[in-house]
DNA sequence: ACGTTCATGTTACTTGCGGTAACCCCAGTC
DNA sequence: GACTGGGGTTACCGCAAGTAACATGAACGT
């Protein structure tokens, strides 16, 4: 029982539980969010029990599949939003990125945002509170960001974070309906929250004869 | 079986209905969304299967549930919305107002928004579609809006959908963090957001030593 | 007065899921 | 060779959704 055996036994488990995350990943992926414990203990190869002792409960899984995604998409965001380029261009390429993201494995977003469709048989609401953590994330940081980076006098603390969650939510809600619509190509879309956000609506005029929103 | 006799059966369904409805709001509102079948038949009075006969699923009822508030919710949101004011006026009017509703019943807001949470039990993950239905309409209702009343120039239409939907989510993402941490009053996050939708990101300063945002 | 219908309601069941207890087996160790 | 402990399984519990089959009682036609 002395450190290297422990530590030897803990990679081991450490390969075991991302095997195990792989597999709950094509499930999930392939049966969407409802996916049973069974159908994942099934593709990998084992049975239910194994997933509990490794991942506490549903939740614990379905936590742990979600950080991994999310880790990655935040890490991508993280490198457009610190790119070399002008401040608008840089705002622009992080909606992209993240509009792509979501583009590219709708997959994995409905998974992250709306646990719960895709699945034919639907019998309950199946939802993880996926979606709550990931917006916060996102949100927590592009605060930081605003507010490491931007000039915006006093109560920008509190400004920073309205922001920062304000956006995300905007970048989130618009995208979510545009994958759905599909209405636009994605640069259209990038370009009209970017105009939003550079205070288009402030400028726009009212329409001939009536008052204006 | 004529035309009186079947409007009569018909009226009288429809007060039922309404009555198992406001029993299931009270439990779902007490219990939190995971209520189960059983408890809003017992609180009803009655057993599951006239619940079944009812709404056909949980989903049905559920549904039904999330629509009365929906609606509800929407009536006042337009109310804002067309009061005689100052655009920006009327804009933080209906920023307000939403805030204001989902501050003054957050029971109902986590049902609408956040089905899952709140029941003790926890044992699944439920959900409902609730969310994406809400913010969808005040997505196109407020695109609508946008494009009836403002002058947005060639691609209006799109534009205004995009705007919709993006200001909608802002909304969305923003309270749901405010009411979740409430670091500021309602006003200041009101004052926040309108100056956000401003313009005023745009018009900020670089802080000094970095490039902006 | 009587059987027929039809809505309303019930009990009792099935199915399927999340979660767990108890047991199994096999490697390595004293 | 008995002993311990991690990886594995079977078989089960509890509970919730959803359903089938039966019961009751008021309105109707004859």
């Amino acid at each position: 029982m002395d450190t290297t055996q422990r530590t030897e036994q803990q990679r081991s488990a450490d390969r075991r539980r991302r095997e195990l995350l792989e597999a709950a990943d094509r499930v999930v992926l392939r049966d969407g969010p409802g996916a049973s414990m069974n159908a994942i203990a099934a593709e990998a190869g084992i049975t239910k029990p194994i997933l509990y002792r490794h991942f506490g409960d549903k939740g614990g899984l379905y936590a742990a599949l979600a950080k991994r995604h999310t880790d990655a998409l935040l890490d991508s965001l993280r490198a457009a939003l610190d790119a070399p380029a002008e401040r608008r261009e840089r705002v622009e390429a992080t909606l992209d990125t993240y509009l792509a993201a979501i583009e590219a494995r709708p997959q994995v977003y409905r998974f992250l945002m709306h646990p719960a469709e895709g699945s034919p048989s639907e019998q309950g609401f199946d939802v993880g509170k996926h979606s709550a953590p990931l917006l916060r994330r996102m949100g927590e940081e592009l605060a930081q960001v605003i507010e490491d980076r931007l000039d915006l006098g006093p109560g920008s603390h509190q400004l920073a974070r309205v922001w920062g969650h304000g956006i995300v939510g905007m970048m989130h809600a618009a995208g979510d309906w545009w994958l759905g619509e599909r209405p636009c190509s994605r640069a259209e879309l990038v370009r009209s929250l970017a105009d939003l956000l550079w205070g288009r609506l402030a400028a726009a005029g009212d329409k001939a004869g009536g008052p204006g929103f």
